[in-house]
DNA sequence: AGTTAGCACTCCAATACAGCGAGTGCTAAT
DNA sequence: ATTAGCACTCGCTGTATTGGAGTGCTAACT
């Protein structure tokens, strides 16, 4: 399917005003939007001709066009310009998860909340899955008389940590002998061998610490399976009130998709190079119908370790997002990546 | 204002009414929840006394009754009676949030989302501020080569941390006589005295380990500066698309509301004994006109922290929640309590 | 052949209006 | 004091009317 130069101005002036505007646009006022002059007819005979490519609708015989799925996909793969993401944007972005940047977590909330913010849709992200990683380290800190915390740390990225409870006084001495051991036996184990099963022969192999470190180690296992699943951070979903073609009924039932993690760690995790768009029905979820997915992956000492993502009406502003999510899941990976040391 | 016995219930049989149905409550559906045999045009006769008293409202003229803000008033103050909160509501609830009792924000923010979850309406939580507070120990945590950790808690049940980056490699021994140094001389120390101008000082009698230090330094003092103000955690905000009362203008001035954390801190800080409703205008915000709004204080120590609320429609479930939020409010605390070791 | 002006046609959206029914207030009887 | 009866009010729903934006077609023009 080649469509003259003419069609594909036309096509794109279509797109783009109906993003900015939200109402189906008709001849006439194209015309104006258009670089070059022709008349309203001769519009008329190109997007009638687009829309019997399938690439145009209308939502009544008497009103303007509207792209369709298929319209957006064409403008997306080849009429759209990506405009580059300016100097201040980025700072902009650094400046609000830089100062989460020391936790895995916080960091990905943080990176869902400046995505619904800035974009004005609704934003989710996916913590790294510690699934595949290895445990790197474990730290220990006394969080009071009788209780520490440990924190497992995995080469997937991951970063958890768990409180644990003595019935004897804890001092330094012991905490280092602790972690001392922990290091020795853990590091370089990987996170989903570390099962009940495992800690128990790991107990037997300590002698006559086992029994000190009984809740030491439940911790760390508790700590290393919760490594295993990945997080779902979702922020702004609110923002999808603002958008007039959503009704009522139609946001409860976005709203209600998106309350459900499962469904949404499915619809992240289809890829396809590192960013992917789904226009309406593309993302298999009849909810989404009017709305499009915009995922990007970020990757964790080279590997893939989880994704961000923006929901919004189909009818969203993709060349300005598209540079802003890549430079995001860009800068995660990296941050993650330095503070796993991995670089 | 003495009401005979009978008005009292049938106001409290109207508020119940509309609060399970929201819809205008009219003599004849009342007649069949009332207890007692009376016609229908008895009960209009008293509801239309009620109406003078200005404790019921008509939306117009050929419509059931509604309570008002004054019937509202009365209804809670002495008419309701407070449904104690069940076993398993207090076992859903620890369960909820004792995997989070180690960090006092995980734990305030998911305090938000239990209580929005199970109320189905919207919750804020504040995190308990430093402010008032003394340092009670610093830890460090090597998180990479060279880069560490710092976490700063205090007596005010605060803990927040701070990565900082060394142009050396870290060693368990140097992050040992760091901490020692660092407790040394923080350990009782007011947070809010831990000014830049503070640490200056500090640096100075450090001598030769100043210069080693000063990222360390500074994370500690922005770890103190972060530790003065209290963050708010909003969740559920959606949940208020569900009831019909709120229009979808009326949901997007809420929620406009909402996002505002200066404004949320201040109607939180509304107090008078350690839970309080607040019924539409009553909050002083135009905003939340047909809303109310339940404040619960928290206590960590013997001193007010924070305070968790709820906000929805003026036809709320207000028994169950506020025995519900006694619990939560008191748990919170005693758990903060107990992470800070000063029980 | 491609472009454009003109015009009849379509169909939504807004407005007006009638009829229904739930609920009230009043009156008169109990 | 309570209750049955009844006229009245007023929002809601459904139907008819109208205005206008936008289209598709045809015929004239370049």
């Amino acid at each position: 399917m080649e469509l003259s130069e003419r069609k594909r101005k036309i096509l794109a002036a279509v797109v783009e005003l109906y993003i900015a505007t939200g109402e189906p646009v008709g001849s006439k006022s194209l015309c104006e939007t258009l670089g070059f002059h022709v008349s309203p007819a001769t519009v008329r005979n190109e997007m009638s001709e687009l829309s019997s490519l399938g690439l145009l609708e209308q939502p009544h015989t008497s009103a303007g066009r509207v792209p369709s799925q298929k319209g957006y996909r064409v403008y997306i793969d080849s009429l759209m310009k990506i405009h580059p993401i300016s100097r201040e944007e980025k700072q902009y972005l650094d400046s609000m998860i830089l100062p989460a940047a020391y936790d895995p977590e916080k960091l990905l909330e943080g990176v869902a909340r400046v995505l619904a913010s800035m974009t004005k849709y609704a934003a989710v992200s996916t913590t790294p899955s510690g699934e595949g990683g290895v445990i790197r380290a474990v730290q220990l800190v006394q969080t009071s008389r009788r209780t520490a915390m440990v924190i497992l740390m995995t080469s997937a990225g991951t970063m958890k940590s768990r409180i644990f409870h003595c019935d004897f006084d804890l001092s330094p001495e012991i905490l280092r002998v602790f972690f001392r051991l922990l290091n020795e036996k853990l590091a370089g184990v990987p996170v989903a061998s570390v099962t009940p099963a495992y800690m128990q022969t790991l107990a037997a192999s300590l002698g006559e610490m086992a029994m000190m470190m009984s809740s030491a180690l439940m911790a760390v296992s508790e700590a290393a399976r919760e490594s295993m699943h990945s997080d779902v951070c979702l922020n702004g979903e609110v923002n999808l009130l603002f958008y007039p073609e959503f009704g009522q009924s139609e946001i409860r039932r976005i709203v209600d998709f998106l309350s459900r993690p499962s469904e949404l760690c499915r619809l992240l995790s289809e890829r396809d190079g590192a960013l992917r768009v789904l226009i309406g029905l593309e993302t298999k979820q009849p909810e989404l119908q009017d709305s499009s997915v915009i995922v990007s992956h970020y990757a964790v000492g080279g590997r893939d370790a989880g994704a961000i993502a923006v929901i919004g009406p189909t009818r969203m502003n993709y060349s300005r997002i598209i540079s802003n999510m890549e430079y995001l899941s860009g800068s995660v990976g990296r941050m993650l990546t330095e503070l796993m040391d991995l670089d």
